[in-house]
DNA sequence: ACTATTTTTTAGATTTACCTAAAATATTTT
DNA sequence: AAAATATTTTAGGTAAATCTAAAAAATAGT
């Protein structure tokens, strides 16, 4: 089955709307893709028909089985191709998620395979985000956003909470990147603040908005 | 000015036949497209209106400087993925032209400029095409096809006449690729047929046809 | 339980890139 | 030069993906 670019996109959206929220709606749907609510009940319809939703009129919608191996396929290219741009091109982590979503499209298994091979089989993209191997299986690390870190424990940042290139801009001015090794030293009660340590560098305060797109590992 | 796909592939046909043959027509373009005559119409009044085009009814028709510029352009993207299909990722010269007709479409300028870094700013692809610098400039080296090489000339395969899958599995196969050497040794009157000679391979016969899709380069 | 609000769907248009069939124009042949 | 043939264009239609505006259904508030 050959899916336009525009189903990949519905079916990628709403599979990251169900992960995310548990429930998916029309309206979030159209926002996630810039596109309007009635746009979105237009392909509902179609995906169910090609078998890929669950989805009755007015009720709930999430993908099929086969629906979801689709995402997962897409979801793999994605990040296939920015860990590519970051990694081999040397793009900044911030600017690579628009061109990954047109070359995500691309559908060619051989192309994917070789990539993959040359990339040398990754696990994460250059976000963080765990990369679907082959088969749609991915290795999910339990993470921990920085807002829930226990004071003066060590760890590590494994991925960042969103793409936007406001907040990756915001992280490479902070000298923070996938890998960088901190720890909190302490929590202001006021506005949820974190004063933060990072080697080599002086302490520095983050906002609670950004501690919670922040997650990070560390040994228990 | 941003294009459609459909829009870049006319442009990049309609390039590719004025370099050809000269003239252009609405056949020639719908077969090379594998559409119709009459989508061609349509089309190039848009291009026209876009002014990438010279074109009035029942008239030879023929890109702008403008269009010129595009065309170039998808030419240069298509050519640099090639090479990074080929030199990069390992696929075979007679499988990459399909991936690449997409690729081509990707617009980033960054991303092109990144790749091309990435390649080593190379100027030929894996067929022995030029490949446009980021001005659209292109080493065009004189090439003679081998049916014209005089004989015992020593020579070396610099381009082949088509990207068919076709020729590229049979060259494969006769060992011949970009940068062989050989020497043609014989031409029989009887059909056209060359005798050739590359170094460690015993003499072997190649067709005119073939011979007329092979070109070379050789010191005068 | 019944409004009020929100969400979702239908109905009807629009745009892009196609198509077929027929008309208009060019070109070639006799 | 007229007839026959080619090519190109017009006219009108289709499918995909979008839109707006209005109707239908579900959910929430009192």
């Amino acid at each position: 089955m050959d899916l336009s670019k525009a189903e990949e996109d519905y079916i990628k959206a709403i599979y990251r709307l169900q992960q995310d929220n548990g429930q998916v709606g029309t309206n979030a749907v159209a926002q996630e893709l810039k596109t309007k609510p009635a746009s979105v009940t237009d392909m509902l319809k179609k995906l169910k028909l090609k078998r890929l939703l669950h989805y009755e009129p007015y009720q709930e919608f999430k993908l099929s089985q086969e629906g979801k191996k689709v995402a997962l396929g897409v979801v793999r290219r994605h990040r296939l191709w920015e860990y590519f741009l970051v990694e081999k091109l040397r793009l900044g982590w911030d600017e690579v998620h628009d061109i990954a979503e047109q070359l995500e499209h691309i559908t060619s298994q051989r192309l994917i395979d070789k990539l993959d091979e040359y990339l040398g089989f990754p696990d994460t993209d250059p976000h963080g985000d765990p990369i679907p191997d082959a088969n749609g299986k991915m290795k999910v690390s339990p993470r921990v956003s920085l807002a829930q870190l226990p004071l003066h424990m060590p760890a590590e940042v494994c991925s960042v909470g969103s793409q936007s290139s406001e907040l990756l801009e915001m992280l490479r001015h902070l000298h923070i990147k996938i890998g960088t090794r901190l720890e909190v030293k302490r929590r202001f009660d006021f506005d949820g603040s974190l004063e933060i340590k990072i080697r080599n560098i002086p302490l520095f305060v983050i906002s609670q908005v950004m501690a919670q797109n922040l997650f990070v590992t560390h040994e228990h």
